[in-house]
RNA sequence: GCGGGCGUGGUGGAAUUGGUAGACACAAGGGACUUAAAAUCCCUCGGCGCUAGCCUUGCGGGUUCGAUCCCCGCCGCCCGCACCA
């Protein structure tokens, strides 16, 4: 019997060593086994792991090792995201390359990951930064443009002045960009696109089908594409020298109100205001002033609505004989539908305001249900809610969905300019994905600017366009557009003097496809079709919720056009989604209200309260709010720290246990030692049931009662384990594994002579085997202990007897009208009328029904008695 | 404003989604062992009575033999989107 205690700081290396040695998580794509990929979200190389790299990576690894463990062919890979703009910072302020730190960063990085025991097949790690993987984003970068998938365009981009760089309106939060938080400008600028926007329909529709991902998300995703349908519009303007227009064309949801149309509305951006303003100094001042609060001043402000009278008039489209004047007014915008409305003040908020603020009429054309026509009139709130069309002609009596209907076949039937008047159609609110960067620090954008010939691509026999190495950092800006040689170059049409592209990539480009590389890292193209279509989708992917929408829609998008260029098979590339809550800690603050890192104070509670001070200094600190880690409030713990001082099964299992994966969870000191004190635990049931076997050279056969009894708690552990871990309960599995070790540990002491000890063998080789997933070392020296062959990292997970999950006895509370009065102890799947025959002749029954018969009696078999009496 | 989620002991959370509310853990209190500490082990731990009983899943109603779970109305917190016509 060994008395010592379990030491993680030698026997987690050793361990790793040989996990390392006998090659345990490297996966062959030949292995004929079924195939299961487990992904958790690639790190950006920042220099140091964080507790919430540690969940997100204990997460995986206990869903990979469990799926190794049921005998499937387990692809577990990690690489690095590894381009971005850091780097650059980095190597400004250090006087380095970008790739210099970067790759230093990714060093120190793996040696902390592999300090967690993580069963990741390193022999496919790739980097983003590397030209082994950027290549091959050139290359189908190029099979994209060739597809008409990628599209150049002037458009006004959203330019964060800090970093000095465009941002996808994604990368926009609350007007500022978000990374450096600057306030974001607009500026018109030429750019590459890929046209995300022509699978708005089929992005939208597929997220129907996945199931797997939670509804959170999807409907994160189904808002942002922002799916309206509507009808297009022809308004036909009155003749006026101010321009030589002949229509307004609109975008409208709500076609079924045009008899309460009482303006137009134009955006400042519109191509008709932009020619009036030339002519209206008034009017130029009210553009300009739109822009300069446009994106400025932030969208929270309720900005007032505002416009200006361009004295531009259209004809009413439905009511003979009337004309409706057009404003420019701030609350449009031009990248949405055609930039211009029609404005129906009664049954539009927005409309409303500006027309009461400009004395423009409002006519309510929609009655609430039961409401007299003669008394409805709108105030200061619009009436959006459902009702019958009336005041409206033709209309009048029609649902709003028929009036639609009707209204839009008159449109369609009238023509204007010669064109149908009125059109359905259907509006997204997603862009397309603007992926210039003027950076150095990520992958080239393979085209040449010809004077002769345009813009062409690069030829493939050319690729990749690497980076050049020489370059500073010293002016702001483009460091690729600084170097003196390499943007210049021969046209490889025409030979003539040219200029390479030296815009970058959006390191998104990077993130939306890794996932198929890793199935065939070392390929000479950027898939292998065959075997990408054998692995992916990913089975499950494991990340924050922060990329809810940005990468997870990019890469949905990137897997359609892969298809769409023969590099996969498939549209959709995660099959199973999950979303980790965060790691949170308490923040801490000194007496000048400075952060103060958990590291330095002290901790004192006496009873229910607590109280912190200073570790050195002694001054007294106070205890603020549980925030999410972070380097400005300080409350990080670093997760070297943890390994070295409790081990990485620890932090693992502490991650692991009780908040459930999905939310939040608060690092605490006394629940990390709560953690360790339960690894000790193991560590020493497994020993003592090791010397408790050696002493009685007596096999007993396990057939008594109370073996049984055991067996059947050890085998329900099992099986309810896998169950969790299958559904992602990692808290609840915890718990049942701590209800077996309670229950080991207690049929360990109840247990004087030989005759449980071949039962109490079994469950803690099985207990073994269900923590394995979460503390894999720890399982790796109790399986040696219990000198069982090979690696438990190798081993099947543990059979389990159906016959012992269920009982032939059931107990079932007796309720009285509804209340807990006490339990029978019955025969599984007695019928119902033994049950109540039994229940009936209790004394406590008989002494409630007080000699009458029972109002009613409610038998659930094998759950619950109820007796109203 | 729109969309979504949540509310259970001192704390994190369980509860087979209509069938014994509070599993498991943390914290706290008491005890054993020890010269002492650490470690370990045992006991108590929703509230009021403390004996038999009553109350208790944010609040108020409803459906039901039975509600943490379903319906209606409030209150509070969190997240996403945001002038999207």
């Amino acid at each position: 019997m060994s008395g010592e205690r379990y030491n993680p700081r030698e026997s987690e290396p050793k361990w790793q060593k040989v996990w390392d040695e006998h090659k345990s998580f490297v996966t062959a794509n030949d292995d004929p086994r079924d195939p299961y990929y487990v992904l958790e979200m690639f790190p950006y190389p920042s220099g140091r792991i964080h507790m919430g790299h540690v969940r997100n990576y204990a997460m995986g690894d206990v869903v990979a090792r469990y799926h190794r463990a049921r005998g499937m062919n387990v692809l577990h890979p990690m690489g690095w995201d590894a381009f971005g703009l850091p780097a650059e910072n980095a190597a400004i302020e250090r006087k380095t390359h970008p790739g210099a730190w970067t790759y230093q960063n990714i060093e120190a990085m793996k040696a902390q990951l592999k300090s967690m025991g993580l069963s990741i097949d390193w022999t496919r790690e790739i980097a983003t930064c590397s030209p082994d993987y950027y290549k091959h984003q050139q290359a189908m970068f190029i099979d994209m443009l060739e597809a008409g998938l990628v599209t150049r365009k002037s458009s006004k981009v959203n330019w964060d002045p800090v970093d000095m760089t465009v941002l996808a309106n994604e990368q926009v939060i609350d007007g500022k960009g978000w990374r450096s938080g600057a306030v974001v400008e607009q500026r018109e600028l030429t750019q590459w696109f890929f046209k995300i926007s022509d699978f708005a329909e089929e992005l939208l529709e597929a997220l129907d089908g996945l199931t797997g991902w939670p509804e959170k998300v999807r409907i994160m995703q189904r808002n942002w594409i922002g799916k309206s349908e509507g009808l297009r519009l022809l308004f036909e303007l009155q003749a006026s020298e101010k321009t030589d227009a002949t229509s307004i064309e609109v975008f409208t949801t709500r076609p079924d109100t045009i008899f309460g149309a009482s303006f137009i509305g134009l955006s400042p951006d519109h191509p008709l205001t932009t020619q009036l303003a030339t002519a209206s100094p008034g009017l130029a001042e009210f553009v300009a002033e739109c822009h300069r609060h446009g994106t400025a001043t932030e969208t929270l402000e309720k900005a007032e609505k505002q416009g200006v009278d361009t004295g531009l008039r259209v004809k009413h489209p439905v009511i003979e004989g009337e004309t409706l004047p057009v404003y420019v007014a701030n609350f449009i915008l031009m990248d949405y539908g055609t930039g211009a409305i029609f404005g129906c003040p009664a049954h539009d908020q927005r409309d409303l305001d500006f027309a009461r603020k400009y004395g423009l009429p409002v006519k309510p054309v929609v009655l609430p249900p039961d409401t007299d026509p003669a008394s409805f009139a709108i105030g200061n709130e619009a009436y959006v809610d459902t009702g019958n069309i009336f005041n409206s002609g033709f209309l009048d009596g029609l649902s709003i969905e028929d009036a639609k209907k009707a209204i839009a076949e008159f449109f369609a039937a009238r023509t204007v300019d010669g064109k149908p008047q009125g059109k359905i159609e259907v509006n997204y609110r997603l862009r397309d994905w603007g992926i210039s960067r003027q950076r150095y620090w990520g992958c080239p954008i393979p085209v040449i600017h010809c004077e002769v010939c345009g813009t062409i691509p690069v030829p493939k026999k050319d690729l990749p366009v690497v980076l050049p190495e020489d370059v500073t950092f010293e002016k702001p800006g483009n460091a690729l557009d600084h170097h003196p040689t390499w943007k210049h170059v021969h046209c490889p049409q025409c030979g003539a003097a040219a200029r390479r592209e030296t815009d970058t990539m959006d390191t998104f480009v990077d993130s939306s496809w890794y996932f198929a590389r890793f199935t065939a890292p070392d390929a000479d193209t950027p898939t292998i079709p065959a075997v990408a279509d054998r692995w992916l989708p990913v089975d499950q992917y494991i990340g924050g919720i922060e990329h809810a929408i940005l990468h997870l829609l990019y890469s949905r998008f990137f897997t359609r056009a892969m298809k769409a260029t023969g590099h996969v098979g498939l549209s959709e590339p995660f099959k199973g989604m999950f979303t980790q809550g965060m790691v949170t800690h308490e923040t801490y603050k000194g007496e000048k209200g400075e952060w103060v890192p958990p590291t330095d104070i002290v901790i004192e509670s006496e009873g229910e309260t607590r109280s912190a001070r200073h570790a050195t200094t002694g001054a007294p600190i106070t205890i603020g709010s549980v925030e999410k880690m972070s380097k400005s409030k300080k409350n990080v713990v670093d997760p070297d720290e943890i390994v070295r001082t409790y081990g990485a099964d620890t932090a693992r299992w502490f991650m692991l246990s009780d908040s459930p994966p999905e939310r939040d969870v608060q690092w605490t000191e006394s629940g990390v030692e709560g953690a360790s004190r339960f690894q000790q635990r193991v560590w020493r049931l497994v020993n003592d049931v090791v010397g408790i076997a050696q002493q009685s050279s007596d096999t007993v056969a396990s057939d008594s009662a109370d073996a049984l009894g055991l067996r059947k708690i050890i085998h329900r552990a099992v099986a309810g384990v896998a169950q969790d871990i299958e559904g992602l309960g990692f808290n609840r599995a915890v718990a049942r594994i701590y209800e077996l070790t309670n229950a080991l540990a207690k049929a360990k002491e109840a247990s004087k002579g030989p005759e449980l000890v071949t039962t109490l063998r079994e469950g803690v080789e099985k207990l073994v085997q269900l923590i394995n997933p979460m503390m894999p070392h720890l399982a790796e020296s109790c399986w040696e202990v219990l000198e069982k062959q090979g690696l438990v990292a190798d081993a099947p997970w543990p059979e389990v007897d159906q016959a012992l999950l269920v009982d032939d006895e059931v107990t079932l509370p007796i309720q009285i009208n509804g209340k807990r009065r006490g339990e029978i102890t019955v025969a599984k799947d007695l019928p119902a009328a033994e049950v109540e025959a039994l229940v009936l002749a209790l004394e406590l029954v008989q002494k409630a029904l007080d000699g009458k018969a029972p109002k009613k009696v409610v038998v659930v078999p094998n759950r619950i008695v109820n007796i109203v009496v």
